[in-house]
DNA sequence: AACTTTGTCAACCGCGTAGCC
DNA sequence: TGGCTACGCGGTTGACAAAGT
């Protein structure tokens, strides 16, 4: 049983906006607003166009403050940042960025700086390559994967398991190229899933924490850079509640580089002052990041020990919702 | 010059959910 | 409280343009 559809697509146009429908379109939001109502407003308006249509229209090219095209790099990098934080919330991105819409902000990763990102994560995967062959021992599964490669993996919390074991069109479709892809703008945190984790199975994981992020767990960080994080405690999120048994590590108060707009996103402070990806915080972070990390592996594997045995249970468990109150910030 | 491939972006589709009755 | 309706969102499609052969 079908939903019903929200107009006779029969009867209604579609396709492209003439110049003509977009005068009435604007000119009737202009003198009565949108009332509310987007279904009843093409009729009033005098358009034979489905109300959805005018709404997309109005919100992604007539709204007088919007914006095209000539992204700046701090917005690049804010997009990244936000992607690798919380995934294809494309709306929640845009409101970041005054005048861009989601639907551009989409299109703008998909066609351009998703590319962007990947060449810059190559770039990143040689240079790490060159300085720290070598340096294993932390747990990648699969002899061939090296070592444990500080690249940067999309890391959105949401959706929830739950969701991401149902063919729901909340879950992202990020695929093992776009994990990669945020690597862009700075400093690695994440780890790649292994080579030998495949598309199929990488959309398995990636909904539940997107990605193998739990691939790498770093040693604590030092107590020197410990006390340094805690400076940063005003700008973490309201204190999680305690860890299920059976966890790796408690939460450790960490927050991600890239989690930086989450307290703004969830309304308990403001933006760190500052821009951070150009100071020396990277590593402090990274380590917070990491601790962050194994409390989201905690969530999903509560029986892993190890790196090993976390990406071990990735190729085999079927989506599960985490434990209540874990991992969903945002969902 | 003609054809093919690739890139871009506007628009559509369908699902989840909030709000109303 | 449950059903219905409309909205908002993210994924996908398709038309068009530009670049390449």
């Amino acid at each position: 049983m079908g939903r019903a559809p929200c107009c006779d697509k029969t009867s209604v146009k579609r396709g492209p906006w003439s110049p003509e429908e977009d005068e009435l379109l604007r000119s009737y939001v202009h003198n009565h607003g949108t009332g509310g109502n987007w279904i009843a407003l093409p009729h009033k308006a005098g358009l034979n166009r489905c109300g959805k249509s005018c709404r997309l229209r109005w919100l992604n090219y007539l709204r007088p403050d919007i914006k095209h095209g000539g992204y700046t790099e701090q917005e690049d990098r804010i997009i990244c940042s936000l992607y690798n934080s919380i995934g294809s919330r494309w709306s929640i991105i845009a409101s970041k960025l005054p005048g861009r819409t989601d639907n551009d902000v989409k299109n703008y990763w998909n066609t351009k700086l998703k590319k962007k990102a990947m060449a810059m994560h190559q770039h990143q995967q040689e240079y790490y390559n060159n300085h720290h062959h070598g340096s294993g021992g932390r747990g990648r599964r699969g002899a061939g994967a090296g070592a444990a490669t500080p690249q940067r993996q999309c890391a959105s919390m949401h959706p929830s398991p739950a969701s991401a074991s149902a063919a729901s069109s909340a879950v992202t479709t990020a695929s093992a190229g776009d994990a990669a892809a945020c690597s862009f703008g700075g400093g690695a945190m994440y780890s790649s899933p292994p080579p030998a984790l495949q598309a199929h199975q990488a959309a398995a994981v990636l909904p539940r924490y997107d990605g193998g992020a739990a691939a790498t767990l770093p040693a604590p960080p030092p107590p020197q850079q410990q006390q340094q994080a805690a400076s940063f405690a005003d700008f973490s999120p309201a204190p999680p509640p305690p860890p299920p048994a059976g966890a790796i590590n408690g939460w450790a108060g960490s927050l991600a580089i890239d989690d930086m707009f989450l307290p703004e996103l969830l309304g308990v402070g403001d933006f760190p002052p500052g821009d951070l990806f150009a100071t020396g915080f990277a590593p402090l972070l990274q380590d917070r990041a990491a601790a962050s990390l194994q409390e989201l592996a905690a969530c999903y594997f509560p029986n892993a020990q190890t790196a090993a045995e976390i990406w071990a249970a990735a190729d085999h468990v079927k989506p599960l919702p985490p434990p209540a109150g874990l991992c969903h910030s945002l969902t």
